[in-house]
DNA sequence: CCTTCGTTTAACAATTTTGTTAAACATAAA
DNA sequence: TTTATGTTTAACAAAATTGTTAAACGAAGG
């Protein structure tokens, strides 16, 4: 049988995230995608029927690894805090990764709320339940002020990915280039976490920035229990 | 000469918001625009050469709109505090009545950041400049964890605006109907203020919803004096 | 070698959308 | 009433975009 080259049919879903998700073509014709991946407009169709079912193909790619990463992280062993700063690194850097995710996501559950509906079946565990525990032992120490799982979800949410969706917004509010933009948004990571915990994060994590992950974490959790 | 029954190009122009702002339909077609506002579709062509244009001009008012409302409550006289309560409520409330505003504003910016430079001369006095003085003492007294005006500002932003522009994602994660997105919306007024400070927001504010707005203000003004 | 079948292509058709234009219209002024 | 001018309309043209289809292609299997 004809055998293509690549898998042409993830050949055109990598193409056509990298142009909505990175360059943030929100609106990139089946001709463009077409172009940029250099196959024939009509294999788009082929594999994924129209336009429409391509994008719906995407979104909930895109939704499930989100929420599955969310999910992994809370779900973790870790203590609370640990797994705050773990959920702030993933985001912040996915974010510098794929700018335009988030608004892809944002923009197209607003256009269609129905989709989403589908995407999350409602028998699933609430990720604010994940965390209530946790929080509402930090709250009893005394640790922050008295606060909802839902909202402290919702101030997680906000705090980490606005300044990624209103990248151009934040960039010329404060007159930042490119490179300080990125600075910015490492510096947020920290920012964050002091944000909802009104204390200074543990600075190891960042010592290391580029090398380890999981190890220096593990660390610090041995550190933090005391 | 022919005098139109209305102020066409307003009338359009309203429309348009109401379209883009409101209804949420980002890429409504010109004749979609016509057909609401009950004109002609030419008569967009008429007033505003294309829609691009129209476009632009849509979003060169909102953005003006947005900015001179933060700092004609940051110009103010009141304390520090208050005008971070103030602007709380107005970008919430706001967010409510314009649900798609913010995600217009990004997604049009995203598309041609050299429109956002245009609209925002840099010889202008920076917003976080205006709170820095204000906020330096605040972290001086160990009222709050010491941030940069830069990131408190952005702080403020994302938690007001995420919500609003995640409407779906953030119903759909806490299973909320529309009117419990609703108070979820209200309630976070009290979280944001709470979350920036650290503190329980002065009640009196919320007491009297409806009516007073400055007045209110201006007694918890002299109360918090002490 | 030739058939088969999944893959790919080019060409076509239909629809949508934008933009233009000439003529119709309405009112104020002459 | 006529004229002049700004406004509105319908009709047209052009481009962009999506979706379909029949034919070409190419390797695996007989």
């Amino acid at each position: 049988m004809g055998i293509p080259e690549v898998q042409t049919e993830s050949l055109i879903k990598d193409t056509a995230k990298a142009l909505f998700f990175q360059k943030g073509v929100l609106n990139a014709t089946t001709q463009e995608i077409a172009d940029e991946a250099g196959v024939n407009r009509a294999l788009i169709h082929y594999y994924f029927r129209s336009r429409e079912l391509l994008v719906d193909t995407l979104l909930e790619e895109a939704v499930n690894e989100k929420r599955d990463r969310i999910r992994s992280i809370l779900a973790s062993e870790r203590p609370f805090r640990e797994k705050i700063l773990l959920y702030i690194d993933a985001v912040v850097d996915q974010g510098l990764k794929y700018p335009h995710l988030e608004n892809f996501i944002i923009t197209e559950t607003a256009r269609h709320p129905d989709k989403m509906k589908i995407l999350c079946p409602k028998d699933r565990v609430k990720s604010s339940d994940m965390i209530r525990k946790d929080l509402d032992e930090e709250i009893q120490k005394g640790l922050i002020q008295p606060v909802s799982a839902e909202h402290f979800i919702i101030n997680l949410l906000s705090l980490c990915n606005y300044p990624l969706l209103a990248k151009t917004v934040v960039q010329n509010m404060h007159g930042m280039s490119d490179t300080a933009y990125r600075k910015f948004l490492q510096d947020r990571k920290d920012i964050i976490y002091q944000t909802l915990f009104n204390e200074t994060a543990p600075g190891i994590l960042r010592k290391e920035e580029h090398s380890a992950e999981v190890h220096s974490i593990k660390k610090t959790a041995e550190q933090k229990k005391e």
